[in-house]
DNA sequence: TTTGTACTTTACTAACCGGTTATTTAACCA
DNA sequence: TGGTTAAATAACCGGTTAGTAAAGTACAAA
């Protein structure tokens, strides 16, 4: 069942063999028994994780004789980055302030709600604030980072 | 046993559902029945992905009455981007050609290794244009992004 | 042609993952 | 009090994963 590309190359990188592997690629080809040499691990254990990187595109790999070297292949990385980038905002804490005020004031928004035993079947659906946070949001994601 | 950090947090991302909820939580909190909605899954399901992203520190959890909201903490993203940025200057292809080049290069120089039987014992070791890629690569890291 | 080196493949195991149903806990409400 | 709702927990299941040891493949060296 093939997963989709950002799901196969997150996959690969949640393993922190896989990441000194790539790391290690960085300063340029490397034959199997090099990458392996700096792990506690078999070779067909250092196998098996270049083909779940190869797999997810982020190696490349050729025959040299009886070596087979491989290459670092970055591209896949830019999906990882171009993702990550959509969340840039929510850690730099720009509206930081302004967030957790309104978070504060929908906490109690929530409270009052669930007195009104007819109304906590809404509950979980958008109130005020939360109508006010999505603009918010949306706002700063114009100004706070142009794509 | 607990894993580093990175390594929770991508595994916690390498999931298209929780990816999902996260995508979900950026317009604000959200109790885990609302979560659950556009899935096609039962509660626990998603109460279990629930608890990896809170493992991994991608969410926080209150209690609110019988609710139990969830809402982004994005803190942990901050780690992938510094990571994967490191690899930035591969996927643009600034240096691309220079680099290709040199692979064909270290290509041959292996295969002239290989032809020394004396010398097979340190192939893998860097050779000359592997030091000259290096130096590139240093290089390039320093003028291609100033961190 | 034999020997050795680099690597893969196979077969196996233990642990983990993503989902389920059924049960339990906790709070609200009538 | 007893009933309803939100959510967690427990127990279970099938598939995947990360490792191993051992056998197999392909090329080079002597």
């Amino acid at each position: 069942m093939p997963q989709d590309p950002l799901t196969s190359t997150l996959s690969a990188l949640a393993d922190p063999t896989r990441r000194a592997i790539l790391s290690r690629l960085v300063s340029g080809a490397a034959s199997v028994t090099e990458l392996t040499r700096p792990f506690d691990m078999t070779m067909p254990a250092v196998s098996k994780h270049l083909k779940v990187l190869q797999r997810a595109g982020l190696i490349a790999r050729t025959r040299e004789a009886q070596w087979r070297p491989c290459r670092l292949n970055a591209g896949p990385l830019k999906d990882v980055a171009d993702w990550v980038e959509e969340y840039r905002q929510h850690w730099e804490k720009r509206l930081d302030r302004l967030d957790s005020y309104l978070t504060e004031l929908q906490q109690h928004e929530m409270a009052d709600k669930s007195t009104l035993s007819e109304r906590q079947r809404v509950a979980g659906r958008p109130g005020a604030i939360e109508t006010v946070r999505q603009t918010l949001n949306r706002l700063a994601h114009k100004i706070g980072r142009k794509k």
